[in-house]
DNA sequence: GTCTATAACGAGATAGAC
DNA sequence: GTCTATCTCGTTATAGAC
């Protein structure tokens, strides 16, 4: 059974997005890679604003299963944190960036919806992370010295830097080195970093 | 004394890339900011990538500077860190990203110069932090776990992504709390994090 | 739902006068 | 060193046939 032409489109312009950056594709881009005319992408997404606010909301709502599905796995805290580190080893691999990542640097020329739904996606982040350092310090298996909160941000800074750097450098092993550095700064043993 | 032309350009055309990102202005915002033609520019840097290229060239020769000055100061080595982190808050609090940090994410779509002297300047950075390192660990001030080299890099990683994800919640706490975390999980006492 | 054709605009870049 | 004028191309977007 065909793919549908809705989700080739998002398929294609999400790796754009990814690896070049909001405003450096065009239609033209998605056109010529599925071999369709622009005007039938404007047909299904009437303007790029509304092509990059589904791109953000599918991609949100992937990133939200993959964390109920860590959940679901039951692991202890830091084995949460691992599986989390690696769905975005998972994307650098492919040689893109983390979508909303990306969508942060191009913050600025974002129109409005778009930007809601980015902050929204660190949000949600954010949150199940601070769920999953309130286990691992019920656990004990992680030990925090600032909020939950704080160190959530940090996790989410750090994993979304790491990727930004690598990228140039090609070098996923860069990014594997700074994430696991990071996380094993929140367990309770083995200490210091 | 007036500043001349050239510099008027590079400033301006350094906000927009921190700003916007490489792709993201043109010749004709320039142009409007300084109230002068397109050509005018053309004449000064007479394609896009000569511009890039000595923008970067500027931004890591005054980075550079700022590193001999915290060298010069003398501290021991987590105040150098600090002084570092500083750097980085000063541009944020301007609502700019790092220049390279953005050229980082712009990277697939920047001209070979450009992405070679981009690599550059995190290279720079790297060794500027290894020697750092070194130095807290000679003086008793840091411990590390991994290679001076892999700690570095994850500094570097963990202060362009505070800043990234900083600037769309318009929020230097967020990277200073980032920041200093990250910073702290080096230092001799006070572990954990 | 996809096409051809085109509009309307902005981009990077150049020629040549002053 | 800055200007006017222009070129060429790519961009988002729309109208209307099929």
């Amino acid at each position: 059974m065909d793919r549908d032409t809705v989700t080739e489109i998002l398929d294609t312009a999400e790796r754009l997005v990814q690896v070049r950056g909001f405003n450096a594709f065009s239609y033209a881009d998605i056109a010529a890679t599925l071999g369709i005319t622009k005007a039938s992408l404007h047909y299904h997404f009437p303007s790029k604003a509304d092509l990059g606010r589904a791109l953000i909301e599918r991609y949100s709502g992937r990133f939200g299963d993959a964390l109920a599905e860590i959940d679901a796995a039951g692991g202890d805290a830091n084995a949460k944190l691992a599986a989390y580190a690696e769905i975005y080893a998972d994307v650098l691999r492919d040689h893109r960036m983390c979508l909303c990542g990306m969508l942060a640097a191009d913050y600025d020329t974002l129109p409005d919806p778009m930007r809601a739904a980015v902050v929204s996606f660190f949000d949600r982040n954010e949150a199940w992370l601070v769920a999953v350092l309130a286990q691992g310090e019920r656990e004990g298996s992680l030990r925090l010295q600032g909020s939950e909160r704080d160190a959530a941000q940090a996790i989410v800074s750090g994993l979304e830097g790491a990727m930004l750097i690598a990228r140039p450098y090609e070098d996923v092993s860069r990014f594997e080195s700074a994430a696991t550095r990071l996380l094993r700064s929140f367990a309770a043993q083995s200490n210091p970093v």
